[in-house]
DNA sequence: ACCGCCGGGTGCC
DNA sequence: ACCGCCGGGTGCC
């Protein structure tokens, strides 16, 4: 199974199967068995302590054995073998997740009860209460009254309110938020006290949650998560004090004024790493140990750090910086373990783990790692995930926006990561915390923030300190501008509504919707160009819906086709396999379309009869068709300038917006975004006629171009542009764009939340103007029932906390329901 | 006694 | 294991 050559690979055995819908799971009963053979192993276990049953199917004495594990890992002994020859199916076939408690007998020398719990999918209990009616043994009703009460003991909350002066010249450059940030990241490199939800207890540590105990003390981590959807704001100029520390301590005194003055300048967020890892220098000329940072990053954001450790490490210490990319990376881990800091990227991080199995990054005992935009690993089956859970140092420190998304499922990658005993095994961490949130048993909620206060720093830009808000944003307006279409634009809309609804009346009639997704995707998108711009959607009417006698070149050309229209339609698509966005896009023959690794899985686990997760539909890895070139994903239609140019209602209300603008304020700026790049060049036109300098940002364009047009956007000189068109989902979180003060958002979004992103890159610290967004909405239209399913979007991602994650059929359920929403079907 | 009963040896899977 | 189980020793009252 294991393909990784040397490196532990954690949670390959416990991810397919039962895995995906552990969430799901319900309750089947609960049974008395006894574990047997203490007297040959070491494991010990207390009264009511979790164990965890594993399967032993080498066992020379017995293929049906099973191994029961404490919660470190040590064997404690075997089911007894009439019962395990009962389980062993069951668990061979993932009929069941088995999980045991001892309830007492901790003493014992030769065997043990143990209180076990079944749980599975609800069509799986017939199956499994039959094969134990076979054996003779019969499921009791669940246990009452919850165990999770008694166990669970708050912990006390950190107190974070608690601000570190720093150096009396510096704590005058700091505001209340940024020492408050300051200290909690202090007292976590510093303190000593133990993991959550551990005690002292009489010579041993105690867990509270599995009743596991041991001799030696738990490791507490040396870090956290520092969760920030202002991210940007709470670290800026934090680097101040970090370096003002180090610096006394490396320094005695010396070089600090010289230095401070440099630091006065504006300070990015990225200073934060840099605080770090000057830090590292610290430790180096401290003493022996590991003196490497390893920082990871998404490749987006790889550059901003490069540049910030040119602008302020490299001239004012000689800090060896090295950023492991490219083809030529050193694979020398003697070299990297020489460096102060190293700069990668997931990708980097997974495919040197997964492909060479002797990883370089892999080899090295890091001083510090810090994962940027540390989200990113929340699936914990994704390659870069395994990868960054395997790297090796002590002080681990995640920095995201957006720590839990949607469920708690997301946190275990960072949890994990943390290395926070025992939530590093998936079981442990899904028994104590997981499911008794997932399914609201009493005090789950309470516990899971009770892990969270303690190794995370959580702020919003709601967040307040002493009753004063951390941060004070000038006021930020959205008004919807209401447009109606000329009687010609209608002409041609209604047309092309009525033809789509006909056609996807008749899908659902035929209950053939799912099979015909990218198509319905398809009427929509061009409805919605249709709002934008008449021309948008000139290439893309072949609306040919039924597939039919086809060449194998025409089949791949149209496969191609419906691939670029699901990924340009702005919709959001997430892989129905892993549930997160779309990472290198392949199209199955029934016109869906999954991450290739993801879908490839499917076919390898299911072989030799793989069906389509979405259809059931055949499913052949020849067949699955790659999206040829990334990027110019709807450029199919760019080809036309030779056309004479015309206007469009839209277009008209953003000029005249835009002119009233320029006469009331010369100097104002801002943003014009689309969805549809083709759309932004349209308005390019009518731009240059009315004299408007402009700069222009979209997905398309390379790293260097991009820098180039923020800058030049940002600057304040007179004769800079002062209107950038921009693609909604151009740029990283990190894209800084507060010279503008307004915003035209041309067309809405499926997802509210790339909206709302799409506005914070101006409406965020630095911003000195109120902020008004105007929307441009067509009246009777699918943008008005967008704007209503966007309302929808909000009111469930305000309560999301604790809900659990929809599943596959659920997210397509949801996604039915919206399409019905928007063609008033 | 091709039984019962006794008591020693023994012990996970 | 202060058990169960095994198999050898033994055998009226």
């Amino acid at each position: 199974r294991n393909t990784y050559l040397g490196l532990e690979d954690f949670s390959v055995s416990d991810t397919s199967g039962t895995e995906e819908d552990t969430d799901s799971a319900v309750l089947y009963g609960t049974l008395r068995g006894s574990v047997v053979g203490l007297r040959y192993y070491t494991g010990i276990v207390n009264n009511n302590e979790m164990v965890a049953l594993q399967r032993e199917p080498s066992n020379p004495y017995d293929k049906n054995a099973v191994k029961v594990n404490n919660v470190n890992g040590d064997q404690v002994g075997h089911i007894k073998k009439e019962l395990a020859a009962a389980l062993a199916g069951i668990m061979d076939n993932k009929l069941a997740l088995i999980e045991g408690v001892v309830p007492y007998g901790a003493k014992n020398a030769f065997t043990m009860p143990v209180q076990m719990s079944f749980w599975g999918r609800e069509e799986n209990k017939e199956a499994v209460l039959d094969q134990l009616k076979r054996h003779g043994f019969k499921l009791a009703p669940p246990l009452k009254g919850n165990e999770f009460d008694k166990l669970f003991e708050d912990l006390k909350e950190d107190d974070k309110t608690c601000e570190l002066e720093g150096a009396e010249a510096v704590a005058t450059l700091l505001l209340p938020h940024q020492k408050q940030a300051l200290a909690w990241m202090v007292s976590r490199e510093n303190s000593n006290d133990l993991p959550p939800f551990w005690e002292e207890r009489s010579n041993f540590y105690y867990n509270t949650l599995t009743n596991f105990a041991e001799k030696q003390r738990p490791k507490n981590v040396i870090g956290g998560i520092l969760a920030d959807d202002m991210g940007l704001v709470i670290l800026t100029e934090l680097v101040l004090v970090f370096v003002w520390f180090c610096l006394v301590f490396l320094l005695g005194g010396g070089g600090v004024k010289k230095f401070r003055k440099d630091f006065q300048r504006t300070i990015s967020f990225f200073n934060f790493y840099f605080a770090l890892n000057i830090q590292s220098v610290e430790t180096k000329y401290s003493g022996d140990g590991p003196s490497a940072t390893l920082i990871v990053c998404p490749l987006s954001v790889l550059s901003n750090w490069i540049d910030q450790f040119e602008q302020h490490i490299h001239q004012n210490f000689h800090v060896n910086i090295y950023v492991y990319y490219g083809s030529d990376r050193s694979r020398d881990p003697s070299f990297l373990s020489e460096q102060d800091i190293v700069l990668t990227t997931y990708n980097i991080l997974a495919t040197d783990y997964g492909m060479r199995g002797d990883s370089p990054l892999h080899k090295v005992t890091w001083l510090r790692i810090v994962l940027d935009e540390g989200h990113t690993i929340r699936n914990p089956n994704a390659q870069q995930t395994k990868a960054a859970l395997n790297l090796d140092g002590h002080r681990r420190w995640v920095l995201t926006g957006t720590p839990i998304q949607n469920s708690v499922k997301d946190l275990w990658s960072l949890i994990s990561f943390l290395k926070l005993k025992p939530f590093t095994d998936r079981e442990w961490w899904h028994r104590t915390i997981q499911r008794p949130v997932t399914m609201g048993a009493p005090g789950g909620l309470g516990r899971l923030q009770s892990l969270i206060r303690s190794i995370t720093l959580r702020r919003t830009k709601k967040s307040k300190i002493k009753g004063k808000p951390v941060l004070e944003l000038p006021e930020r307006k959205v008004l919807i501008q209401h447009i109606t279409l000329t009687e010609e634009e209608r002409q041609i809309y209604q047309s092309v509504k009525k033809e789509g609804k006909a056609a996807i009346s008749r899908f659902f009639s035929e209950g053939t919707v799912l099979a015909h997704y990218a198509d319905i995707l398809g009427v929509l998108l061009r409805l919605r160009q249709l709002c934008c711009h008449p021309r948008l959607c000139i290439n893309t009417s072949s609306s040919s819906f039924s597939a039919g006698d086809k060449t194998p070149e025409e089949v791949h050309e149209m496969l191609v086709n419906k691939m670029k229209l699901v990924l340009s339609s702005g919709s959001d698509e997430e892989c129905a396999v892993c549930l997160e966005s779309l990472t290198v896009p392949v199209i199955t023959r029934c016109a869906h379309v999954f991450c290739r690794p993801c879908i490839f899985e499917v076919i390898r686990s299911e072989q030799p009869n793989a069906k389509c997760p979405l259809c059931r539909s055949e499913l052949r890895a020849e067949h699955l068709v790659e999206c040829p070139l990334e990027g110019e994903i709807d450029s199919s239609n760019e080809k036309k300038s030779d056309q004479e140019w015309i206007s469009s209602s839209k277009i008209n209300a953003l000029m005249h917006a835009l002119i009233e603008l320029r006469r009331d304020d010369p100097t104002a700026k801002c943003l014009v975004v689309s969805q549809f790049t083709t759309f932004l060049s349209l308005i390019e036109n009518p731009l240059k006629e009315s004299g408007f300098a402009f700069t222009r940002l979209d997905g398309s364009m390379a790293q260097k171009k991009r820098v180039e047009a923020i800058q030049c956007f940002q600057s304040s000189q007179a004769g800079s542009p002062t209107v950038m068109l921009l693609s909604l989902k151009a740029g990283g979180v990190g894209l800084n764009l507060t010279a503008a003060s307004r915003v035209f958002l041309m067309d809405p979004a499926w997802n509210p939340a790339a909206e709302d992103q799409c506005f914070d890159r101006c409406h965020r610290l630095g911003q000195k103007h109120s902020v008004v967004i105007t929307k441009f909405i067509v009246k009777d239209s699918v943008e008005e029932n967008m704007l209503k399913i966007q309302k929808k979007k909000r009111e469930l991602a305000a309560g999301a906390f604790a809900t659990k994650k929809p599943s596959a059929s659920e997210i397509k359920q949801t996604k039915i329901n919206e399409i019905k929403a928007l063609i008033d079907l």
